[in-house]
DNA sequence: CGCATTTACCGAACGTGATTCGGTTGACAG
DNA sequence: CTGTCAACCGAATCACGTTCGGTAAATGCG
């Protein structure tokens, strides 16, 4: 086939079909020749747009990252809250392609996340959070979004609350009551976890100020 | 070749010369040919001892997680203590293999966990923590240290301090001082990260316990 | 101790996937 | 109108996971 009028494939309906077969056949399924039957091409014309699988998989991890949205800043000088909504849109950006989700451990987009920190950072002075905990916020909070979701991404399917695996009501008695008595949704559990910790770093934040002013 | 007199291949020393291949070499390096020839033989006789490459890759992550070592249980009822040192433990482990992090997010050895999170609850009942908040310690706890650990293993190189990349002072000056201002390592960071989170569970433990004496 | 069975390994082969190279032909600039 | 470039494809390469059918030593058994 020669070159077409309209070009087949962009760098932006690649990533969309991408996403489409993370989405219904797992990132297994990911194939090079899968991709390019999905487009109605065949593999090799990728390389006239890619240098290879990886940019592929780093522009499908950017598209993902890039979809979360950014809470609105409050006037208030309420950090703790607007950390919040971020983590959890972040949390829910992430989980709308959770089969993508491996691939965001390696191909996570720093420079996305580095414009964000900046900004971040720009706000914490506003709300006259000390410096010195800057990196403390921005590396836990990291951490903990990422981490959380991406681990929660791995579980088999949604739960509507939070389950352990391989329970064995004789062997983990406790584990088991300790799961029936829990009656929050694994989204609630990961915004109670982002308060919590937040919590103990309004502490240090605290102490960091008195440290300052002294 | 025939049956030897001693058998050349075992499932430990397939696991340790995997492990060997990633420290080394890489991930990506683990091949079955590649393991093989490390192990001086052919890559089809490994299948005498595992199913396929995945029961291998969940056998590394065994070992890997296994090694994690259980801090004794206070008497005093300090939980959270006791829960900072696990997760310091379990963050040196994972990180004594960093390169092969990416294979615990896939073939994390849920038994063990679910094992070691029955004992966690035995403790915590203990420590009279109410088990309406046992799943969302045990939870939050394990995606805390799950998370964090696998998310500063894929950084590049281990850094003596916490470092962002992509960092322009033009455009990220206040990025640039926070990270300047920071003098803590990644290991003081993730236990500072976990110590804040456990303030916040106190608080939420607290609450519950008035609870359920009400 | 002889013999049958099992064990542990290997060579060869298959299918699939990533990647490269050399066409082919329409689009497009001059 | 013509030469250059763009966008796609067929065929081929190489590495990898995996399967299958040997092969000979080890092992168990009468």
């Amino acid at each position: 086939m020669p070159r077409p009028s309209k070009p087949l494939i962009s760098r932006h309906s690649t990533v969309q079909a991408a996403l489409e077969i993370i989405d219904s056949e797992g990132l297994e399924a990911l194939s090079l020749p899968r991709l390019a039957r999905h487009m109605n091409v065949k593999a090799p014309s990728l390389y006239h747009h890619f240098s290879d699988k990886s940019e592929i998989l780093a522009a499908v991890a950017r598209e993902i990252v890039a979809k979360t949205v950014q809470p609105r800043k409050p006037t208030d000088g309420d950090w703790q809250g607007w950390f919040v909504q971020l983590s959890l849109n972040f949390r829910t950006a992430v989980l709308r392609h959770r089969r993508a989700a491996p691939i965001l451990l390696e191909f996570l987009p720093r420079e996305l996340l580095t414009t964000s920190y900046e900004d971040v950072c720009t706000f914490l002075i506003a709300c006259e959070v000390p410096v010195s905990v800057h990196v403390l916020l921005l590396d836990g909070l990291e951490k903990l979004s990422l981490g959380s979701t991406i681990a929660e991404a791995m579980r088999p399917t949604q739960q509507r609350r939070v389950a352990f695996p391989h329970i064995d009501p004789e062997r983990h008695p406790h584990l088991l009551a300790a799961q029936e008595a829990n009656d929050l949704t694994p989204r609630q559990v990961f915004e109670q976890t982002v308060r919590s910790y937040l919590v103990g770093m309004e502490r240090l934040v605290q102490v960091a100020r008195l440290q300052r002013t002294a």
